[in-house]
DNA sequence: GGGCGATGGTTTCAGATGAAACTATCCGTT
DNA sequence: AACGGATAGTTTCATCTGAAACCATCGCCC
């Protein structure tokens, strides 16, 4: 059984086989290794990459919907567009029918530049998936979805830590 | 097919089929949603709880060997003991046959954390994985394993991004 | 058309983080 | 036993990050 709960009769916690640490070791892991790679080539931190990489294919957006679409907050798209502002990679025009929001597209030197890491990225991407076999990169690919529609579930449920935290400890909070 | 590549033939990339983006974005809606529930319950920050966890299944480890085993870095391992020792969470004794050494463990007040948060680590685990059906949990873990074996592979691969490039660019190197 | 709550976005401040410099100890060599 | 390089661990410094405060504009209501 590959988790710690299977055999979890008398609680006992293996880092190695923890889920959540798991993730966390491979994904920091996966990102850092790349991260160096476009900071090196291209001065580009990770939050800027994914700006540039939903500007590359839908254009026109406000910095609240490059938020939605990466999942970064506002703060985050602040500062990367600002960024990116300051190299021209993206530029910035005031909606005609909202002052406050700013359309935000990629500049010709931003296409550039992302024309050029695009191929990199699925270059990347494809080395580290030639690791699996097609079925197993369709299991991982179930099994991510189900993994993120469960956290969000998790994440809505109101109090969710109260909540586990009642179950385990049925009568006695502190 | 699930990832970007397999239908690479014009580039094109799209975030959310792209995985490293996805790993990312899934982790850190794990880890912030774990680590807000350590932080409220005991003020512990995910390094001082990766400390402890190593800490209590094994005992007298060195600060080096337990970034080994958290994966941690030494700084970040130093860190997260020194805050550790001020709450009388752990203790150091300095290693009798090597000055430079210090043998950690936990103190009883932090074996105490311990014992109630593996339980409830447990647990969130759990939560996560229901989603998943018993084949998908074993598919999971391989696809893990083969993952983190990958990345260890590429990464040691001397200039791997120059290499990398270079395949993409077999002539011109900018 | 003048307030007023809501929304888009930026700035500030304080704490977290990483890289590199630093300290102390150790071990092998002479 | 003294030097020099290696190792354990800490501190410093500069950057990054997140939360909250902030500013501007908008849409609604009167």
């Amino acid at each position: 059984m590959p988790n710690n709960l299977a055999t979890a009769e008398e609680p006992r916690l293996d880092l190695d086989r923890f889920l959540p640490y798991r993730l966390s070791v491979l994904t920091n892991r996966v990102s850092s290794a790349i991260a160096r790679h476009y900071s090196e080539r291209f001065g580009l931190s990770i939050p800027e990459w994914r700006v540039m990489a939903v500007l590359g294919s839908v254009s026109d957006l406000s910095a609240r919907e490059v938020a939605a679409r990466t999942a970064m907050d506002k703060v985050q798209v602040s500062r990367a567009v600002a960024s990116l502002l300051k190299a021209r990679r993206v530029q910035r025009k005031t909606d005609p029918g909202d002052g406050r929001v700013g359309r935000l597209s990629l500049t010709p030197r931003g296409r550039a530049i992302y024309d050029e890491i695009v191929p990199l990225a699925l270059h990347l991407e494809a080395l580290l998936l030639s690791a699996l076999s097609g079925d197993e990169k369709l299991a991982l690919d179930r099994v991510m979805l189900k993994l993120s529609r469960q956290v969000s579930l998790l994440q809505a449920t109101r109090d969710w830590a109260t909540i586990i935290h009642a179950n385990l400890h049925p009568a006695t909070d502190r």
